[in-house]
RNA sequence: GGCGCCGUAGCCAAGUGGUAAGGCAGAGGUCUGCAAAACCUCCAUCAGGGGUUCGAUCCCCCUCGGCGCCUCCA
């Protein structure tokens, strides 16, 4: 397979090759565990597990590693105001983490090293760094010397001297050069702190990547992704100290998600615009905030709009919505497809598909693979999925004009394309059932109808119907609508969903 | 001051040097007690101007309008 990628550091989507043939050693910039993670973490880690699962069905072997930075500032200054330790808080958040990445649908990577584990191999590395004259030692730490790396700024694109250093940053007059960067922070007291031939002290932020990124892949292991904000200072110190410690060159492809924006503006921290993904989870099913996601393109913006009450409250996320209605479709689309194939199956033996249900799947898996294939455009695939998932209801829905033998290989058909599609994005991967029954909760949840209300009423208007009461089966109809619940009379019975935001 | 991105239908969003995927919303149908769902059909000339080209939305230049990085951030 025709594979490309954009790699950051040449500024072009150039054709993916691997270090060792057949293999991919992959490294995501993972969270610092302080706090709950937002939709901005929820889209590079998608993206990633993506990447990830498509690299897999490309047949390669992976090793995906995503690192837990659990100590810095940030864990100290919170744990402290917490009354806890930094162990016991990043440990919260690591949990609460896992939780969010599973109901996203993230796949746990294949190694999850944390900081705090990997003491001696940063202090070896810092000490490598010492010894070969890229840092030196001050009385508050020890620092990088960006000036003694020639290849400073190449990721990043910018030149040392056009940069207004000093502008936002307060400039350490102590330091060779401004931009020089801590390797190892000596602590002050009360600090935690674990030992080093400089003193008792913690990793700088940038070496616990390098270090760890080194020991799980090897130097000039293949991709190296997170979001664009850390290209630089992040990445780009990243590699500075890697190649400086190794001489050896550090990744070959580098490959940074695009942001996610509230009203144009990027979601931050310090803007204070960030929603959390439990947050969202509570209004949406979890999987719609994936099937989201994935419709933007992983490089560009993604507009995450938020609606809200005059006061400024949150009232809801428009966009997760419609995104949940699709998700629904799809499994809708599963689950007939299930269900048709089970009839058939009890009382016939597959024949030949119809030609032209054949060619349409065919054409969709290629489509699919070589949509991931250019940059991993994993918004185009939806669209693809979108045009096959239209090609399985229309089947469904003239189903008849087909002997049973040929219905039923061309639903199985169906079916295995759609799986296929389920695995590698990681969407409709669900138990039809479990996933509209989810959804559906969802739902009532944010219109705040009780489940046995809304159960009583659909038995009062199916024994009005009976009775042949018209009148009074549409006015319960329209009593749950204005409500936001809209009824479906199937078949089977009467079936409902929530069409309200 | 430097570097960079974006501007595609009411909204979200792919994409390509040869007349623009998909989704939501909307219109009209099939189906239905009526609806809904599902399906069918319809719905854009790609911010503006100039240039290169047989031909540009896609390449170059300019203008306007958004935004990002240069500080912690996915």
């Amino acid at each position: 397979m025709d594979i490309r990628f954009y790699n950051t550091l040449h500024r072009s989507k150039e054709p993916f090759q691997t270090r060792d043939p057949g293999r991919v050693g992959m490294y995501v910039c993972g969270p610092t565990v302080y706090d709950d993670a937002h939709i901005g973490h929820a889209r590079a880690y998608v993206a990633f597990d993506v990447l990830a699962r498509f690299l897999r069905f490309a047949g390669f072997e992976v090793t995906y590693v995503r690192n837990y930075t659990d100590i810095d500032d940030k864990v100290i200054h919170r744990a402290r105001e917490a009354g806890t330790t930094h162990g016991e808080l990043a440990q919260r958040y690591i949990d609460r983490y896992r939780e969010d990445m599973e109901r996203l649908r993230v796949l746990e990577p294949d190694v999850t090293p944390r900081v705090t584990d990997h003491l001696t191999e940063i202090v070896a590395m810092v000490q490598a760094l010492v010894e070969r004259g890229h840092g030196y030692v001050l009385d508050d730490g020890v620092y990088f010397s960006i000036r003694s790396y020639n290849g400073y700024g190449r990721l990043s694109g910018r030149k040392l001297d056009e940069m207004m250093v000093g502008a936002r940053v307060e400039v350490d007059d102590q330091k060779h050069d401004p931009l020089d960067f801590a390797l190892w922070k000596l602590a002050k007291p009360d600090e935690p702190s674990w030992p080093s031939p400089w003193g008792p002290g913690r990793p700088g932020w940038h070496i616990e990547c390098s270090a760890m990124s080194l020991k799980y892949l090897g130097p000039g292991f293949d991709i190296h992704g997170g979001g664009m904000d850390l290209i630089f200072p992040h990445h780009e110190n990243e590699i500075a100290q890697s190649v400086c410690a190794t001489g050896r060159e550090f990744v070959r492809t580098w490959m940074h998600n695009g942001f996610v924006n509230v009203n144009k503006e990027k979601m931050s921290k310090s803007l204070g615009n960030f929603f959390t993904i439990r947050q969202a989870a509570e209004l949406v099913d979890a999987e719609a905030i994936r099937l989201f996601l994935l419709g933007t393109h992983y490089r560009g913006p993604v507009q995450f709009d938020v609606e809200l009450s005059p006061e400024g409250g949150l009232v809801g996320f428009p966009g997760l919505v419609e995104a949940e209605r699709r998700l629904a479709y799809g499994y809708e689309t599963v689950r007939r497809l299930a269900r048709t194939e089970a009839q058939l199956a009890a009382k016939h033996a597959p024949g030949a598909a119809p030609e032209a249900l054949l060619g349409a799947a065919a054409t969709f898996d290629e489509a699919l693979r070589s949509a991931l294939a250019d940059d991993l455009n994993h918004a185009e695939a939806l669209g693809h999925l979108a045009t096959l998932q239209r090609t399985a209801n229309d089947f469904l829905d003239r189903a008849k004009e087909h002997p049973p033998a040929a219905r039923l290989a061309a639903v199985r058909r169906l079916r295995e394309a759609l799986a296929t599609a389920a695995g590698v994005l990681g969407v409709f991967e669900r138990d039809a059932d479990g996933a509209l029954g989810g959804i559906g909760a969802c739902g009532l949840r944010r219109v705040g109808v009780p489940v046995a209300e809304l159960d009583d009423a659909i038995r009062r208007r199916t024994e009005a119907r009976r009775t042949k009461d018209f009148a009074a089966a549409d006015r319960i109809r329209a009593e749950l609508l204005e409500r936001g619940i809209e009824l479906m009379d199937a078949p089977g019975g009467t079936e409902w969903r929530v069409v309200k935001g």
